[in-house]
DNA sequence: TCCACTGGCACCTTTGAAACGG
DNA sequence: ACCGTTTCAAAGGTGCCAGTGG
């Protein structure tokens, strides 16, 4: 199912102008491609000796897949400022933009590509004193959803040859969203996931080879807003994001409040480019003439920096911002503060987020690197018998995005969901869901009854920190020996993790997933399940291909595969634990 | 009164079809 | 007829802002 239009979109990025892949990409380097007739210039090209491929390609499997977060210093940019990402009614999309360099896949085997959303904690947040400080507790999670790239599924040699851009993924506020995106909470932390799942058509879901890997980067995490809180974060967006091109101060009004800003006048009403600007005049005509005319004259460069009208009207409300003369000495300030945090570990002995701005948080991951492997052995392809899954979208076919799925629930908050399809209203906007019975049967707790599927059930996204983990600094292979689960096993860090020598931007996590045979042969007959019932006319318009059904199913069933014992591995490898459970 | 949220707006980039020329 | 380039309009993505409602 390539398109031509999500091709086209990853070379679009590919080219694109900017920071190139972060440290960690760039040492994503796999021995595997680098083997004879394997190099990274030949993967998007026919192989070369048979021979050669033949070898190299048996050594690539799910774990030795690398991930390089595109535009890393983009994202540390504004992760170091505190994530904001706009969500709307309609769908905003996310900037920057999540894209991705993937090594190490076996060019002939057949991929899926996914991404998710989950809570990165339970908390609700509201902006205060210049930063982001913990309001209460979340609300109910929106349904979980997964948006799978339009590439999907496709071939390693074509998710290697370029960039793998999910630039198209939108997020919404909209709980009754008919357009399949991704439903948040405003107000409440979020962290992107991606998931690259082996889709080969010879080796689909439930053989012996199936396998997922989820990874992580953590300053990829935000805060999902209807509007901006934090001003270097509307700054950040304008300067980088072309389509906010026109906010950016490029005339002479604006010319003249980086003059004025530089020279610690602040003079709201002028550099309203529209003239529908309501900022209070609170300086006189000669004051206002006075700074002008005292403020040398400036080309824009680095040296000047633009001062949006976002800006200029964020420091009039905040007191904080208000009284600084200059941009440079209070955005130093405040990124000396992070610095001093990061170096000293100061935040690390915070554990009350209250009193953190949000780019502390992320701190605490981003000097931990987490990885682990496990190998799925499945004696069994019943699972691969995967029909259309329901669907409660009556979408317009125009915007029937099959890419976007339901994420999956958290483990705990499964067990605990009510019925399945009790309250599904017509414009429900999960487009497809997993299937039921598998999954319970994959989970392996044999004295729980599967749990009912409800779009109850996806009301409520644990966040990914309900399970903490130590730091690993190296990344070995260790198999999973019991039900494991990438949605609510996504780790957080202790504290201490502040402390490793990791380079943060050197560090995501990747989960590698592969059920035991004995769990796929305790899989219940999919059939079981009465997946027909309540079909939209959605889902017989435009099911999604066997592949992404497949895709949805096995890592919604990898979230039910989760057993409490399963949370324990991560107690494997360097480091100590505090605890295990999120207090 | 506060503040999260919404819809409309202007500005901009992107996209794709049409027009044009070699 | 084909191909490559240019032009242009529509579509869509931005942040801003006044108004709304809980």
């Amino acid at each position: 199912m390539l398109q031509d239009k999500g091709l086209s979109e990853s070379e679009e990025a590919f080219r694109a102008p900017g920071p190139a892949l972060g440290e960690a990409s760039a040492a994503n380097v796999e021995p595997a491609l680098a083997a004879p007739g394997l190099s990274g210039a030949a993967l998007g090209s026919p192989p070369g000796p048979g021979a050669d491929v033949a070898a190299a390609t048996a050594e690539q499997t799910i774990e030795n897949i690398k991930v390089g977060l595109h535009e890393k210093e983009l994202w540390k940019k504004f992760h170091e400022a505190g994530t904001e990402m706009i969500i709307t009614k309609a769908g905003r999309r996310m900037f920057p933009s999540y894209k991705v360099k993937v090594t190490g896949m076996n060019p002939k085997t057949k991929y899926i590509l996914l991404i998710d959303i989950v809570p990165a904690d339970d908390h609700r947040y509201k902006f205060c004193d210049n930063k982001w400080m913990v309001a209460g507790k979340a609300e109910p999670a929106m349904p979980g959803r997964l948006y799978v790239h339009p590439d999907s599924p496709a071939t390693g040699a074509h998710w290697m040859r370029q960039l793998v851009s999910f630039q198209k993924l939108k997020l919404t506020n909209n709980h009754l969203d008919p357009f399949g995106h991704i439903i948040l909470n405003s107000m409440h932390k979020y962290q992107p996931r991606l998931h690259i799942v082996k889709a080969d058509e010879n080796n689909a879901f439930g053989s012996k080879n199936t396998a997922f890997c989820t990874h992580v980067f953590p300053e990829t995490s935000f805060i999902s807003v209807t509007s901006y809180q934090n001003h270097k974060i509307t700054q950040l967006k304008i300067e980088n994001n072309p389509f906010a091109k026109g906010f950016r101060g490029s005339d002479d009004s604006d010319l003249r409040v980086a003059r004025l800003q530089r020279w610690g006048c602040v003079a709201p009403g002028v550099g309203d480019r529209r003239g529908s600007g309501t900022w209070t005049l609170t300086l006189s005509a000669s004051s206002l003439s006075s700074c002008l005319s005292s403020c040398p004259p400036h080309p824009f460069s680095k040296e000047y920096p633009v001062i949006s009208k976002s800006i200029m009207r964020q420091r009039l409300i905040s007191p904080q911002l208000s009284g600084t003369p200059d941009v440079g000495p209070l955005l130093g300030t405040h990124q000396a503060l992070q610095h001093y945090q990061h170096e000293n570990g100061a935040h690390s002995q915070l554990t009350e987020p209250q009193d953190l701005p949000l780019s502390t948080f992320p701190a605490q991951r981003d000097s931990s690197l987490f990885y682990h492997c496990l190998k799925r052995r499945a004696d069994s392809a019943r699972h691969l018998d995967l029909p259309c899954k329901r669907s409660y979208l009556e979408a317009p076919s125009s915007v029937g995005e099959d890419h976007y799925f339901r994420s999956p629930p958290p483990y705990d908050q499964q067990m605990l969901s009510p019925s399945y399809c009790s309250e599904v209203t017509p414009r429900e906007a999960c487009m497809y869901s997993g299937s039921g019975p598998e999954i319970a049967g994959v989970s392996g707790v044999d004295d729980l009854p599967p749990p009912p599927l409800s779009c109850n059930m996806w009301t409520s996204v644990a966040p990914y920190t309900s399970y903490s983990v130590q730091t690993m600094e190296t990344v070995p292979y260790q198999p999973f020996p019991t039900h494991f689960t990438a949605t609510t096993m996504m780790p957080r860090l202790p504290t201490l993790s502040a402390q490793s020598s990791q380079p943060p931007g050197n560090t995501h996590f990747s989960v590698y997933n592969q059920l035991s045979q004995s769990q796929v042969r305790e899989r219940g007959p999919s059939a079981s399940f009465p997946r027909e019932r309540g079909l939209a006319p959605g889902c017989e318009r435009k099911p999604p291909s066997p592949h992404l059904n497949a895709a949805n199913e096995f890592l919604y069933s990898q979230t039910f595969s989760l057993s409490r014992e399963s949370s324990l591995q991560y107690h494997s490898g360097m480091g100590t634990v505090e605890n295990w459970t999120d207090g």
